[in-house]
DNA sequence: CTATTAAATAGGAATAATTCCTAATTAGGA
DNA sequence: TCCTAATTAGGAATTATTCCTATTTAATAG
């Protein structure tokens, strides 16, 4: 069952282990496409009606500095969260606010590569991720 | 003077060349390191103290709509802003709210020509920028 | 030049997202 | 079971941004 291995990675960073700090978790586990503060609110307060808005984002402070999710960056004034830690990059639409997983070991790898020959001058690379932008085309909407 | 060749960008982008326009555009012409909208504001208002803030929020999002702009993605509250059209990418630092340009037309060119290959179903790519995150090693801090 | 008018602006109120505050509650260890 | 530091609820406050509308103005035509 799920929620062992949630409490677990509440307790190997040494976060107590509350109902809330589950709820926000079990959020993040089941909503897609890197959700926003207010879709996680939503989906806690489903199940937990009485869980307050700033402890929604201060879980979500915490769970960010312990690295349980990761913040997406967009640019938009809403911050959105990933709770997919695996090494991966962004499709960005540009007409909607989708954004999408995209893996790819070979562009990572590539990637790595690159920068490990190409040092840059006072900057110590840890991390690397593409933006890719552009539109979905979703087959129905082709008839114009 | 630099002045004809702004109100050249403001003429060619179909936009009145009003003195707030051309104030926001020296700003960000001046401006390095991604401003955000309250950097723009102050440094509008030093020459002209009475333009009103909602006028420049205005004027930047007018700019992006014509592409004399660009917006740097983020994963703070607040918005910054790009003047250089050039194709690039930035580095990110960690610890600080530092972004710098990066330019790398090799690194640039290797991505179109992966992308090129490699087709995302459902998905046209019209642009890729890397997000390059790390920490700035400015050779003073280094005395630990 | 002057008149016309659609577009742009000032100034301030409103909204949205997030953070802050503090008294009450609670998780986890002793 | 008790203790205490950590966490939370609830709401106020703050911050960034957007909206509203009366007034002003840039551009164009006469
Ligand atoms: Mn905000
Ligand atoms: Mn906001
Ligand atoms: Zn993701
Ligand atoms: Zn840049």
């Amino acid at each position: 069952m799920k929620k062992e291995k949630i409490s677990m990675d509440l307790k190997n960073s040494n976060l107590k282990v509350t109902p809330q700090r589950m709820a926000v978790l079990e959020a993040l586990d089941s909503l897609k496409n890197h959700p926003t503060a207010d879709k996680i609110k939503e989906y806690v307060i489903k199940n937990h009606p009485n869980v307050a808005v700033g402890t929604i984002y201060k879980t979500l402070e915490t769970f960010f500095e312990k690295g349980l999710v990761k913040k997406v960056k967009t640019e938009k004034d809403v911050m959105r969260y990933d709770a997919i830690l695996k090494k991966h990059h962004h499709l960005y639409c540009e007409d909607t606010e989708q954004i999408e997983d995209f893996f790819d070991d070979k562009l990572t790898k590539m990637l790595e590569e690159y920068f490990k020959k190409r040092e840059i001058p006072n900057f110590q690379v840890k991390d690397l991720k593409l933006q890719i932008i552009g539109t979905f085309i979703n087959k129905k909407s082709l008839n114009k």
